[in-house]
DNA sequence: AACAAAAGAAACCGATCGGTTTCCTTTAAA
DNA sequence: TTTAAAGGAAACCGATCGGTTTCTTTTGTT
């Protein structure tokens, strides 16, 4: 197995660990036993911990985000067809038999400071699809796509933690109902 | 000391230990030294740490509740003055200098098990809140209550994520803006 | 002043933590 | 086929974990 093929199966397998269980609660030596590699290994590719927790939040950002993308683009026919698909692909992965919150809501839980690396990392993220969702504003013709972009986010997040905090499947159609109210709003007062 | 009041006292100490550096990352040990008692003691009013969490978790939801109704029944002079009174709270508290998200949403992260003791009280909290927040709209002669309560806590729940992993301290300005439009959507359907 | 309960200090327990080292086997390239 | 790197297994490291026990001091009550 080629260097960086190993290193991507270490974290493709401490990942759903971090995920299910925490960080503070995921030891290395679980880690080391469900990916099949020798402590060794895993420190010949990671520094520390922190590194390794560092490189499975990018990875998850950069698996969630393209799963975000490709959904959207996917179940949404015009732009603003897509920003509304935002939420379906919400219900879809609320729903999920794995469904744990969102690994960053989760990861800034555990490192409160806003300074910390990996809590950068979860700002950053977030920032990303705020971007993201800015754009398909954008194609939509929105004069306020900045605005819009912070309101559909709000109702995402909030979607995120009502569905993981307490249980409540439905969410996200739920805030897609709201979602509706703002685009509508944003579309007119152009 | 009296039993009960030493009982609180560690409680008291455990509390902002918890909510700045997680569960699982705050141990017993730093605990005592805080609050200045023995480890007998501790283990004497609590049978284990995930008890101490447990009556931790148990007391911040009556310390925040209470905060929020008395802030919120100040402020607002109106039933629909009350509800936007909400989001001045919640704006309020972003910008406390200790501000490190929501303890629930916290303790979910770490307990990610929805069947968890610790999650359970987690899930509890956020259904006494949006009780109030549906007593308020029936207050307001809202006659879909529970669906304006369901909303604005979703807006709320978005504002707080917004605010802890993105430290947006204008995040709940932004939820306040949202939740006008559908207390007075609600307000004109009735 | 005598006494019993409460609680502090600290040693101690086994387990686990993140991380390093040693030794041996497998693998792959020359 | 020789050789060297890669990697697995496991011992080992000091530190810390949650939790218990022992022993001593403090406290409050009679």
């Amino acid at each position: 197995m080629a260097s960086v093929s190993k290193r991507e199966h270490i974290i493709s397998h401490a990942l759903p660990l971090f995920y299910q269980n925490g960080f503070n609660a995921t030891g290395i030596e679980l880690i080391i036993s469900q990916a099949g590699v020798s402590k060794k290994t895993l420190y010949k590719y990671f520094k520390s911990k922190d590194d390794l927790i560092l490189s499975v939040l990018t990875k998850r950002d950069e698996i969630f985000r393209r799963k975000l993308i490709d959904k959207t683009e996917f179940l949404g026919k015009t732009a603003e067809g897509k920003l509304l698909a935002l939420f379906d692909f919400l219900h879809a992965w609320f729903n999920e038999v794995n469904f744990f919150g969102c690994m960053f809501i989760n990861a800034s839980a555990e490192f409160t400071d806003i300074e910390h690396p990996s809590h950068i990392v979860c700002s950053e993220h977030k920032n990303k699809i705020k971007a993201y969702i800015k754009s398909l504003a954008f194609e939509a013709n929105i004069k306020k796509s900045s605005e819009l972009s912070a309101q559909l986010n709000i109702l995402m997040e909030g979607a995120i933690v009502e569905a993981h905090v307490s249980g409540d499947k439905n969410s996200a159609i739920k805030a897609k109902k709201m979602a509706e109210v703002f685009i509508n709003l944003a579309l007119s007062t152009d």
